[in-house]
RNA sequence: CGGGGCGUAGCGCAGCCUGGCUAGCGCACCUGCCUUGGGAGCAGGGGGUCGGAGGUUCGAAUCCUCUCGCCCCGACCA
């Protein structure tokens, strides 16, 4: 391909608006265009690059014996109603109407469409197991496009469901899946892992994160060194540092106006540590209490698990309730009221509000004072202990790349796709559903392997294989070489992007870094003379001069080593 | 949805507070000359509903009201 004939609008300065690496250089560099809020337009390498991530994705699905199809992107709302996700889901989802008025939505994912199929075609066991995947585009409303590429209201997504007449069927498939992510992500050169995730509203009760650390994600999740347990920090299990128990005596003590743990910490010099925080939550099966230590925050994530959707209780609902103003809450003598506390507040001795206005009490321990439903509900911080292995915990900023659920019967019960068993019984197919955003995968990499000057791809997906730069297009040496060796390049089956352009060599230099091709070759006039032509690795920036006949050789050595 | 910021040429910005000549600068773009190993130089040139609507005023990019869009933080996130 010839730079001259291809569409690359790179940009010397940076769009004002963007912010995260990826973004600026996705922009600068000419693989994408925003039409709108979250919405992107993939100009020619950008949709080379998602083409050659694609064709990692086909292989390594079809190698675990998935069949790719293809889904609509329109949905009419009943089979979205018979889920219920129709009503659960809010304003994520698309929805409009027909000329004759009748409902439909955009997919936002196909779990339903997908079982609607299963539930048409599927009659006996001897049909299972089928994995059937696409690669679509997704539609979400979502509430804060960001990030670029990152997270935007149309994507394209690479979706696999699986379909199995019975547990290990879908536990085979699970793994599979697991397998075939470490080995796709593994190719397009990304440094992930694989982390226990909330399976959220998907339903089920099994789920995995692939996560690309990075600055620029947008999730958080827990790391240990020590035996290598991970989990995304919604519910990432952890025990917070130790207090030294240094067994307070119980008493009441005055504490005029001083309401948060910060300011009765300071009055009583007493470390937030020795405090109990007590937050009043409303959920839908009414008020309920939670504790954690002082120097924790309760994740709601968590606490989600424990008592289902809820939010922060108003202050007068909390006087009303308990019939104590918010700041002096203690979780003693509370009936009728939900307590969950965190395990860590088992152990030692506490002060927490006296449940009377202006005063705290010391002394508070548990099962003693109060007694709770016990369960992990703080967020976990660095430096906390494994719960495994005791080691400190790192925190990591990740994106989700990929995740794999495993979805049970919810859909196939939902949508009767049953089938008859070995004993002619009727049961709901087992399914699992697994996902890969491929233009994540592209930002992500971009995020993890770049320089000041552009992009660092690796070779896999990287939108040409081969940059060749003849630095002075009026020099007919020059120009004759360069032809030559595009022929050469291309008849090994590369990919070959010649920068033809009259332009000077700076220029040429600046846009082939930005653009970040792994491999530069280079023809000068003053090498040219001594029949030497420069190969120029993007990543390590080392250049060697070899021979012209040379060159190929040495360019297809390159490539085989690993990026 | 709450908080903050920004909309002036393709990109980056100045001008706005304190209204007043033809709305300006850098880069990019076009023509010519020159140049060709890290975003050259000289000369000439094109390009603007100042996001939109309404208002105040003799006069609005500038002041007021409404509105649309984009970005960031938070909430949310199959």
């Amino acid at each position: 391909m010839r730079f001259s004939k291809m569409f690359i609008p790179t940009l010397r300065e940076a769009p004002a608006d963007a912010e995260a690496v990826s973004h600026v250089l996705m922009l600068r560099a000419g693989y994408v265009r925003q039409l709108a809020a979250g919405l992107y337009i993939f100009l020619p390498l950008g949709w080379r690059v998602l083409d050659r991530i694609d064709a990692i994705l086909k292989e390594e699905m079809e190698s675990i014996g998935a069949q790719e199809i293809s889904m609509p992107i329109l949905h009419p709302a009943e089979i979205w109603q018979q889920t219920g996700r129709w009503d659960t889901i809010g304003g994520e989802m698309f929805r409009l109407k027909d000329r004759n008025e009748r409902d439909f939505c955009l997919g936002m994912t196909h779990e339903e469409i997908m079982t609607w199929l299963a539930s048409k075609e599927i009659r006996s066991y001897r049909d299972l197991p089928q994995i059937w995947y696409q690669i679509q585009t997704k539609l979400r409303d979502e509430a804060r496009p960001k990030s670029g590429v990152l997270r935007t209201r149309e994507f394209i997504m690479k979706d696999s469901y699986s379909f199995d007449a019975d547990e290990e069927g879908l536990e085979r498939n699970y793994q599979a899946h697991a397998e075939a992510y470490h080995r796709i992500f593994n190719r397009c050169g990304l440094r992930f892992m694989q982390v226990e995730s909330d399976p959220g509203m998907m339903g089920g009760g099994y789920s995995h994160e692939f996560m690309a650390p990075s600055p620029a994600g947008e999730d958080q999740v827990a790391v240990c060194p020590g035996c290598g347990y991970s989990a995304n920090v919604e519910l990432a299990l952890s025990v917070p540092v130790k207090t030294q128990d240094i067994g307070l005596p119980g008493e009441e003590v005055h504490t005029p106006d001083k309401r948060t743990i910060t300011e009765v910490s300071r009055f009583l010099k007493l470390g937030p540590e020795y405090f109990i925080k007590s937050v009043l939550v409303m959920s839908d099966n009414g008020p309920a209490l939670a504790l954690v230590r002082g120097d924790q925050e309760v994740h709601e994530k968590k606490l989600s698990i424990v008592i289902g959707r809820h939010r922060p209780a108003q202050k007068a609902e909390v006087k009303e309730i308990l019939g104590v103003e918010a700041g002096f809450i203690g979780p003693m003598g509370h009936r009728n009221i939900r307590i969950i506390a965190d395990t860590c507040l088992k152990e030692g001795t506490y002060v927490s509000g006296a449940n009377r206005q202006h005063y705290h009490i010391k002394g508070i321990k548990a099962e003693q004072d109060f007694t709770a439903e016990w369960h992990d509900i703080h967020i976990a911080k660095q430096g906390d202990a494994c719960v495994k292995c005791g080691a400190e915990l790192l925190i990591e900023r990740v994106i989700e790349i990929g995740n794999i659920f495993k979805l049970g019967t919810k859909y196939s019960a939902a949508l009767k796709a049953v089938f008859l068993d070995e004993h002619g019984d009727e049961r709901p197919v087992i399914m699992g559903s697994y996902g890969i955003g491929p233009a994540r995968i592209a930002a992500a990499a971009i995020e993890q392997r770049h320089d000041k000057d552009g992009i660092i791809w690796p070779r896999s997906i990287a939108p040409f294989d081969v940059e060749l730069i003849p630095l002075n297009m009026n020099d007919p040496g020059t120009v004759e070489t360069a032809e030559q060796l595009y022929r050469l390049l291309a008849a090994e089956r590369l990919e070959v992007l010649m920068d033809d352009r009259e332009e000077r060599a700076g220029v040429k230099f600046k846009d082939a870094d930005l653009i970040g091709i792994p491999t530069q070759v280079i023809i000068g006039e003053k090498n040219l003379k001594n029949g030497l032509i420069e190969i120029k690795d993007r990543t390590t920036r080392e250049a060697v001069s070899v021979k012209i006949e040379e060159v190929v050789g040495k360019v297809m050595d390159l490539i085989k080593t690993p990026s």
